[in-house]
DNA sequence: TATGAATGAGAATTCATTCAT
DNA sequence: GATGAATGAATTCTCATTCAT
């Protein structure tokens, strides 16, 4: 999976032959399907292996923070902190993935993701930590694509690890505060 | 061109066979290459026929707002607008665009777009109108990638056009609120 | 076709490449597919195109004669002789066919070719031509064994193509008289 | 090898799987070789096993038959009554043998097997058993062929075991009554 | 003896592109 | 300009066979 990852990222899914992968694992083409039934399936196990940790996270603990600005706040982190030590799987995740066509239309675990960081906004927005006047569902696409993007930018740069970690900081910093209810809080006229 | 935006959005790049495009726009294989030189140049051309819009737009039109909140608050409409009408478009724009590897890695269209983004957060925060302690780079990708999410979740989804019109005023209100300057605003106390 | 008949008779269905067949024919590997969906179409094209002239005999030709002994008599002229210009396509119907188990298991041509030699034998037992104390069905795959038999082992060996027509009406004086009604005619005593 | 008859008779020789054949054997892949050096040569030995048999039938049996179509008789019942009892060895001998070129080309036993009724069918024609006009090769090929014949079509049917052995009497009756000597036993004139 | 993970050669099929008409 | 038949390189996946354990 290693080797894929590397290979997978440096040349695309469909420049990326069987044999490539095979040869940067130091194995025979057909010992890699004795592991994984194709081309395809290799690059969703790739993924599953990594976002399962995410949605794992995600479910375990997330909920023991305090409040939606702080399970917000811990997502984003999670989310760039995952590819921040590893380039290729940033490739991978924000790029690679929709040069399947069936990945990126079907996949369950996106749609998962999404989920759940809709359903913490809505949680915010009830105990009132979140503005309201904003979807729920809008707000988390806006959340994902902006991390998305950063990601993105990242991976396809030159600029070094840390780099991406304070990009994760101001990005979240940028969404909390446009999520922050109307109005903020004041400092007490004296 | 409209065939091919039709058949690359239904089928992604790698999917669609340059027969299946002749075919839907009535001509013989042949004749595609009189007026493309290659299938990736065709994808290329549908991409530079709608961008080069949004760059004029920008060139020529943006500079005439008023204020950095105004113009990032144009910028929004347009990339979505130009989208709203056309989810096939839309599809091409946030997800066949990256199924050729190429593309995305030396797009110079994409490169120019996000700095003109860049440009205008730079002039908003020396002028005071953008908050300054976050990078005008980083938040230009997150303006982007917000967007860039948006659209597609919408172009994959089943939602109507108008919704696409609503998630773009509400992503600016977070994105725009996002970047507003500390202290927001007060209202003078009375 | 002829291409194909000659190299799936040398080397066997599966012993033959597509792009054996094409080299023989003087084309590229994939005009093939231009005419034949897939190889083993490629085959039972082969096999129709000839197959298909027996029946047309069998249903136009076959009818008019006289009786039933004559009537099988064509028959196995007809079929022995088909091949005996071609040991090629001999061996095609004689051997490769069943190489490709899908085609000896559902061929249709085949049951409707046993079907119309058990319909000629039945009427000649209806008339007293043909002896009636055998199963016309018995009887109708004993002759095709014997003539497919003959053929085979004709294609096989290195005898030339006048040994075939000998061999046919040798074979058919075998079966005819195996299949005359008991007693046999006698000359009627004065 | 009983298990390589059930697999190779169901699926065919080219569609058959070595590791199918070990599944169903109930051993792991690489215990097949310890006993067969190949596929092929798998296949081979399950088919010497039986005609062995037939073989060694023909040399000590047969020859203490009184007369030519006594010994063809006998044959016939062996060779049809070899394969009653188990339709997956008959559809091997029918059809899976011609699946493996070389098998059927050069093949050893088939030869001998022929010669074998070759020669009974010579001594039938001088003691005057059989009738002379036909050559004993032709006739020694249609009989192998009328039974390989029916039992081609018996395998591939869906008809009972006891169904062989009719055929095969029938089958019998037609090819010694077609092989008897000219004329037939007249009524002396007066 | 038995295992079964690993091997790697091999082949059908696709499709972007060309070019004679 | 337009055509579309022909091209042929390119690649995933299979499976008979091996051999270290």
């Amino acid at each position: 999976m290693r080797a894929a990852i590397h290979v997978f990222a440096n040349h695309g899914y469909h420049q990326t032959r069987i044999s490539d992968i095979a040869r940067a694992a130091g194995v025979a083409d057909g010992t890699i399907y004795l592991y994984f039934p194709s081309k395809e399936e290799l690059l969703v196990s790739l993924l599953d292996d990594r976002v399962s940790k995410l949605l794992a996270f995600m479910q375990r603990d997330v909920p023991k923070l305090a409040n939606a600005p702080e399970r917000l706040r811990a997502i984003i982190d999670m989310q760039l902190g995952l590819l921040e030590g590893d380039r290729e799987l940033a490739e991978i995740v924000t790029i690679i993935v929709r040069q399947s066509s069936r990945l990126i239309k079907q996949a369950p675990t996106f749609v998962a993701y999404l989920d759940a960081i809709e359903c913490i906004i809505q949680q915010g927005q009830q105990s009132g930590e979140l503005r309201s006047d904003i979807s729920a569902s809008v707000a988390a696409r806006a959340i994902f694509g902006a991390l998305d993007g950063t990601a993105l930018t990242w991976a396809l740069g030159r600029a070094e690890p840390a780099a991406l970690a304070r990009a994760a900081r101001q990005v979240g910093d940028i969404l909390l505060r446009g999520l922050c209810p109307e109005p903020l809080p004041l400092p007490s006229p004296p």
